[in-house]
RNA sequence: GGCGGGUUGGCGGAGAGGUUACGCAGCGGAUUGCAAAUCCGUGAAGACCGGUUCGAUUCCGGUACCCGCCUCCA
């Protein structure tokens, strides 16, 4: 049985899909107008591993995934207006294009490094204009939303339960006043569903004018087109709970009240870094990316996250890394060339269907003594994947003669009592990033994480 | 101001109302020419103040501190 935290309910509880035989599941992706920072790549990561136990317990067959890319946004216009200005000649639909085709590119490669599995649907928002013009459409008909002066608004007031998700009142909202005051608004509380579009920013046309839609409307949109209007499990990071998620239910629910939405909401919490939030202006902003340039592997950054549970801060920190790649390194060489045992132990298991608790699961691998077992359980959290672990396969590197010449040169200081030749070849070694392991039995070299055959020249 | 989360041993980080978490580091030992690697062993905790209880780090209340969201940033 698995057990998750619900943030609708605030408590943990037993999940029951709707149909066993697809188990449905949805998580807000990103907006396509740059590399994915490390933040992003969290709930990749924890979805990552719901959606691999979810397989596990149902049946491959039997999850879908979607995760949706936002290709409208003023960010990506304004990137592509930044390219235009830099004198590129194509029109401002294709610089767009061209910009969101290539963070999708950037995306995918960089959550594949992560080891992520890629979704059922990734669908595009540009691509559902139309179910999202229909939906406003039905909505207005409903008398939840209204238009005006090339606006449509959603009508929050008109549903009642706004605000239960995320544990606000419009009330206390409104005396927070941090609300954009507009004057076509009925209330300040009510939110964009589609606005008008400049002739110089992407619109379609709607019967309320040429415009976009507002962010809020696609998730609901494309998870009722492809997912219907009762899902089991809705995923994003806590700062979405409002008020994108709330919002999301209000259209959602106020459009099909024939069905629940998402029956279960999953939040996690935000990364830090060195114990501060990410920020440009604290300096310590990176993509997943930068990481990965920096040569920390993508396997090694997954484990990272998952030493967290997801409802946790996390913080990423070099020294976290560090430790990850050594206990990597270990299970790496623990389980080469070592087929996986045809089942997943049950302590992992029972962890991950605790709330997925992946600390806890990472604590039964480290338990484990078993290689195949190791290998089989690791996989559910998407770790020691054959495909993944080039990185810590030791560099290809003939050191037979340099093994030899030292194993002379100690036998030789085992006669005369002069280690001093040993030690300085050993020393070299070292410093080239070669482990020296001198037993009775002899001497072996084996390349290690530093490895530079150019510091053997000469020796 | 409103809403929410957190505070565990040197560091990271879980579970469980009463029994060793675990990992890293440290320390002791085996091993080694010395190391490395490996193996064995080992000390160390639950922000603060109350309450419930035979018993709380674990449940409840309060205090302090930290953090997030409320500004179409996951």
């Amino acid at each position: 049985m698995i057990r998750l935290h619900n943030s609708k309910t605030r408590r943990k509880e037993d999940f029951a899909p709707i149909d066993d035989q697809n188990v449905r599941l949805y998580l807000c992706g990103p907006t396509v107008y740059d590399r994915a920072h490390l933040g992003n790549a969290r709930p990749v990561v924890v979805i990552d591993v719901l959606y691999r136990l979810l397989r596990h317990v149902y049946g491959a067959d039997h999850v879908t995934y979607v995760r949706n890319f936002t290709d409208v946004d003023d960010k990506i216009n304004a990137a592509a207006q930044a390219r235009k200005e830099a004198g590129a000649i194509e029109t401002l639909e294709e610089l767009i294009r061209q910009r969101t085709e290539e963070t999708i590119g950037w995306y995918h490669a960089d959550m594949d490094a992560l080891g992520a599995l890629r979704p059922t649907h990734e669908p595009r928002a540009t691509d559902f204009i139309g179910a999202m013009i229909s939906m406003i459409e039905d909505l207005i008909a409903k008398g939840h939303a209204y238009a005006k002066e090339g606006h449509v608004l959603f009508r929050v007031r008109s549903y009642k339960d706004y605000g239960a998700l995320s544990g606000r009142s419009v009330d206390d909202m409104i005396a927070g006043a941090r609300v954009e005051v507009a004057p076509f608004k009925e209330d300040p509380m009510d939110f964009v569903l589609w606005k008008p579009s400049a002739d110089d920013l992407p619109g379609w046309e709607s019967p309320w004018g040429r415009g976009r839609p507002g962010w809020h409307i696609e998730c609901s949109a494309m998870s009722y087109e492809l997912l219907g209007a009762s899902f089991d499990i809705h995923a994003g990071g806590i700062d979405l709970q409002f008020p994108h998620h709330e919002n999301e239910i209000a259209q959602s629910c106020c459009a099909h009240p024939e069905g629940g939405f998402a029956n279960v909401w999953l939040h996690n919490e935000m990364l830090q870094v060195e114990g501060k939030k990410m920020s440009k202006s604290l300096g310590n902003f990176f993509t997943v990316r930068d990481l990965l340039d920096q040569g920390i592997p993508g396997e090694v950054i997954r484990f990272v996250f998952l030493q967290t549970h997801y409802g946790k801060p996390m913080d990423w920190t070099a020294e976290k890394a560090r430790q990850a790649e050594a206990t990597l390194r270990k299970w790496r060489a623990l389980v080469a060339d070592v087929e996986a045992a045809p089942s997943v132990a049950p302590e992992v298991i029972a962890a991950l269907s605790d709330d997925l608790n992946t600390a806890g699961a990472i604590a039964a691998l480290h338990q484990m003594t078993d290689p195949a077992l190791l290998k089989a359980s690791a996989a559910l959290l998407g770790l020691l994947e054959d495909g993944l672990g080039d990185w810590a396969s030791a560099p290809e590197a003939d050191l037979s003669d340099l093994a030899a010449k030292l194993a002379d040169l100690r036998a030789t200081a085992m006669e005369t009592k002069d280690f001093a030749p040993v030690d300085a070849l050993k020393t070299a070694l070292l410093a080239a990033g070669v482990e020296v392991r001198m037993s009775k039995a002899g001497v072996e070299l084996l390349p290690g994480a530093g490895f530079d055959a150019a510091k053997l020249e000469g020796l």
